[in-house]
DNA sequence: AGCATTATTTCAATGCTCGAAAAAACCAGT
DNA sequence: ACTGGTTTTTTCGAGCATTGAAATAATGCT
């Protein structure tokens, strides 16, 4: 049942949640803009940047050169985020390297160490150790940074099970069900949040394309697995993992190809780097998928399907049909106004974008409304960063520092 | 951008809504109740039914003789909607008929109108002519009642145009494109709106099943079509029609079955009741779908596979693995916490069960999270009504009712 | 009739927002 | 150097909604 959402108090939190949002999204900005930016009046904006600033969350910026063109009247002081106001840490694990960054409340980032992985990593060190030991390093090296740590947040890949009870697959080789989030927690006393990748890189690219951060937008990652992960109008649906997908692992075709997954048929196991490298070689569907591919044989894949060599377009015309049949059947279900193609299969879109739009255009939804715009992006790297980097600190924002601890400090 | 959500006008708007809504849930009740429903302090409560009573929009029950078991103290005065503070017309426009239903604001029904509907009642009657001919019909007959008429809301099969524009596709003949929910608006200056009726039809279980309200749940439509809407955890996406689906044209197979959209493969076009006996008769996949089926054929049908009858129990077996499988690939993509088949299909359920958990079977996220629990709803004509009813007043307490007019009204 | 119990209303205090006006801070031109 | 114009911030008083606690109402029980 709905519950009360509104005394005074949390008119006040929702509106420095509204002004500290403002800052997440636009930047250092005057308190003008603010009043602009979040719909509050001059009044208001000063009184709720006043208690920012005693809190010490933002801060004023020193006087920059004006870039607005105006040049009379009194100049603006912008107020920004306090980089020392708290620190996040945040992991991306992988298949075959995991990545710590230590980022200050600003989300400039102060430190970062990266450890490769091996399917053998996790069976040899349990995963909350492998974290622990990491934050540790990072603590050693940054203790100053690192007191003011406010949060950890874990991207990873596979399916998260449907009460919180952390990752309950993964591709990632012993690292389902091992229980590193309840630990790091106890340990730090810290929330500890697992994020799945796919849905960081639709988080990501929301952040890293302004037109996109208010509308409903698929992103989908095609490499060494294939994810999509959805944002509707700016907000996931059911808070916790919404937006989170398995579309991946989508039956393309009953019976089909063996994935990674051991399921038979799935998107991934056509689309992702390895399946399309099964077709191009020839090995028969029913073998297991090779556990990794480097990727410079899915780049020479790449390069001589360009070439027009028979066997390598053939591949990719499977994969494009695998996506686009996904895509298809997707979009019965939920129809995005923009569809992300990103990650290193993003390369090879040229290849397989006519398939895709064959597939797309036997759905009902596209044939009457038109195609959906697809657009293929090349770095996947950094919008996983971005989603991850952004969702964390958003969350101290309106978590941590949103609900006002106790009236004006001093 | 996010925009200011809280001045005090608008934290007044929030609770007296939030009091509306917990009389629509619950239905008639004490200031206590409502207090303890709402979160919000007697005080409060006092106040903002006070007003409502002043705006004649509820008013204070009959004493009736308790029956919550308490005998001592103050007897509750329950308050509920007052009838009379507005009206509203719902069209259900179905392939073979239409009806007209005109609720009072406490949502009791007050007159209805049934027409049949042929493939050609469209084309000889413009709809934007038939329907304001059906409301001067209801107007004349209940002409206080639609004096306080404040919205027309119309159910339809087909889809939606993503940016408002009304139907762009329908099964209903010579319905899409023609403009009349513009007319509606303009002759009536009233509110008038469309809705999917497979996205009602998830409105009216949320609304019927309280375990559902706050959960998120697919409703399946099996009979003339295929068609589901989907709710999560209490609200559709993107405000408009978000949880409308195309599920039923959803691609089963490449180059399948011939559907009533003029596409092939789609589910609809397995699962559908016309789907179901081409099968059973054995005609080719690729003949003309029957533009309707009549029901006592379908009931038959079902009855001879629950004979045992082969080529009957073919039909559904295939039908269910149509609906199986893509309910499979609608996991991938989001996965609800229950299923659930309603409409003349449901009946056939316990023989397309099987085939239906065989392919969800095969979905990762069912592998990895056990399968969801799926349950068959024999009634499928009231939860389209309760959708659109439902939805229609709790538009109009939010909307209409809730941002307060013109302060208190002597 | 008086007491216990439950439902509502009254009252005074608190906190937030807002609009308007005042104060600041700086540029330009004379 | 000084005054006027312009743009940004802050100050101030008013208006409102909420809340907890205390007061008031309305019954049943004994």
């Amino acid at each position: 049942m709905a519950r009360k959402v509104s005394d005074s108090d949390s008119v006040r939190r929702q509106n420095r949640g509204l002004v500290l949002g403002a800052l997440r999204v636009q930047g250092p900005q005057s308190r003008t803009a603010l009043a602009a930016g979040t719909g509050l009046s001059h009044a208001s904006i000063t009184a709720i940047t006043a208690d920012l600033i005693n809190q010490q969350l933002i801060a004023e910026l020193e006087a920059e050169p004006r870039v607005d063109g105006r040049t009379r009247g009194r100049p603006a002081t912008l107020v920004g985020f306090e980089r020392r106001a708290g620190a996040a840490a945040l992991f991306e694990v992988d298949v075959t390297r995991a990545r710590l960054s230590l980022v200050d409340y600003g989300g400039v980032l102060v430190d970062r160490i990266e450890t490769p992985v091996t399917p053998l990593t996790f069976a040899h060190t349990p995963a909350a150790v492998f974290f622990t030991e990491r934050l540790e390093l990072l603590r050693s090296r940054n203790p100053v940074a690192m007191a003011g740590l406010r949060r950890v947040a874990i991207s990873v890949q596979g399916i998260l099970g449907r009460n919180d009870e952390g990752l309950v697959w993964s591709p990632i080789a012993h690292l389902a069900h091992a229980p590193f989030i309840q630990c790091l927690n106890e340990t730090l006393g810290l929330p500890v949040s697992l994020h799945k990748r796919g849905r960081l890189l639709a988080e990501g690219a929301r952040w890293l394309d302004p037109a996109l951060h208010d509308a409903s937008v698929a992103t989908v990652f095609v490499g060494s697995t294939v994810a999509m992960g959805m944002t509707f109008g700016g907000q996931g649906i059911g808070q916790g993992n919404g937006g989170a997908t398995e579309f991946g692992h989508m039956n393309h075709m009953p019976n089909g190809a063996l994935c990674r997954c051991g399921m038979r048929g799935c998107i991934e196991a056509y689309a992702a780097d390895y399946g399309v490298l099964r077709t191009a070689y020839s090995v028969p569907e029913t073998a297991h998928p090779a556990p990794t591919v480097p990727s410079q044989e899915y780049e020479g894949l790449i390069a001589r399907a360009e070439a027009g060599e028979r066997a390598a377009t053939h591949a990719f015309n499977q994969a494009g049909r695998a996506i686009g049949w996904g895509l298809s059947r997707m979009m019965a279900v939920f129809d995005p106004a923009h569809i992300l193609i990103v990650g290193p299969g993003a390369r090879a879109f040229g290849l397989m974008q006519g398939e895709i739009s064959a597939a797309l255009s036997s759905a009902l939804v596209c044939r009457v409304n038109g195609l959906p715009r697809i657009v293929a992006h090349h770095d996947e790297k950094e919008p996983i960063f971005m989603g991850l980097l952004m969702k964390t600190l958003s969350e101290i924002d309106q978590l941590d520092f949103a609900p006002l601890p106790a009236r004006t400090g001093v």
